[in-house]
DNA sequence: GCCCTTCCCGACCATTTCAGTCCGAATTTG
DNA sequence: CAAATTCGGACTGAAATGGTCGGGAAGGGC
């Protein structure tokens, strides 16, 4: 659990693309084919990310899709969202407060902490940090609501993978 | 996506009940009539625990579970793992480049930093901040690598739900 | 105007995962 | 022994996921 789906890392693999793209524009086929994708359903992922304004799309002959801002300003959590729809930690966090445990419920606000800290993260994760090949970056990045304190990403330990 | 499962989300309630429990032990029918949770799947998850070594079982009558360390020391990590499996973020992660992307795959490296911060976040939120009411402690955790560098969680907006 | 390319949208299906149940042991207490 | 309890596997139904198909609409090139 606790991991992204395939329409999700698609979609990413094609707004990166985007941000890469010579001309700034791809169709779905020619992305699809670069990275081996199913065609069909990339294309179900496009339409996501242009009904939720983050590509834009252009039909006929020499269309496709470029991106709608520029990608640093694309973040990674609006990308999950459109594609997967909410993130939601618990199941608590759904029907609001409505779960069988609602009332007996005891970690749904601890829980909360958690929850929000994963989506800073995902916040702060913008499609030029995929772009960038190895960023040694390591650039604290401010929370919203607070500018002094900050979220780091930690350094990749290679080993720490299937965890 | 992203998301806990329900056993996971039990399993949790469970430990927070153990880690409060005046005797510090409880059997699996106490807990699941507590919290209102199927007996028969809060007992699986139960055992999942005890297979990790998470929580100790006694059996027999008057037996049941009891933390088999501090509750400060099991981290929401340890928990996930040992009841949903490895925590991988992209399918990438888990046939270790081996999904029909590999070699082709952009994103696999760049999004290892924001599963590596998920990883350290969830290291860091261990039973006793479910205990807690409503802890302002920001404190400030430091990463396992580099104390310099700091995961704070950020503070509660209550209306960022469901996200 | 016609055709081709491309996006759009909904229905559909197969596989996997999740949630939950059941049952037959083994263990301990009284 | 009987009751309470954990243990382990098999099993089922429901939901999510991954993926396909086909019919349209929009737009460019000739």
């Amino acid at each position: 659990m606790l991991k992204l789906t395939k329409k999700a890392d698609y979609g990413l693999i094609a707004l990166r693309h985007l941000a890469t793209a010579p001309n700034a524009t791809a169709s779905t086929r020619e992305i699809a084919d670069a990275y081996h994708l199913p065609v069909t359903l990339l294309a179900k992922v496009m339409q996501q990310l242009a009904k939720a304004r983050i590509v834009q799309s252009l039909s006929g002959t020499n269309g496709g899709y470029r991106l709608a801002r520029a990608a640093s300003r694309i973040t990674a959590l609006e990308v999950v969202r459109a594609i997967d729809g909410p993130v939601i930690l618990t199941h608590c966090f759904t029907d609001h407060g409505a779960c069988d445990q609602s009332d007996s419920c005891t970690v749904r606000e601890p829980l909360r902490r958690v929850h929000e800290a994963i989506l800073t993260l995902l916040e702060n994760f913008t499609i030029t940090d995929l772009v960038e090949p190895m960023p040694q970056k390591l650039t604290p990045i401010s929370l919203p609501m607070n500018p002094m304190r900050q979220i780091p990403y930690p350094e990749i330990s290679h080993e720490s993978l299937g965890t």
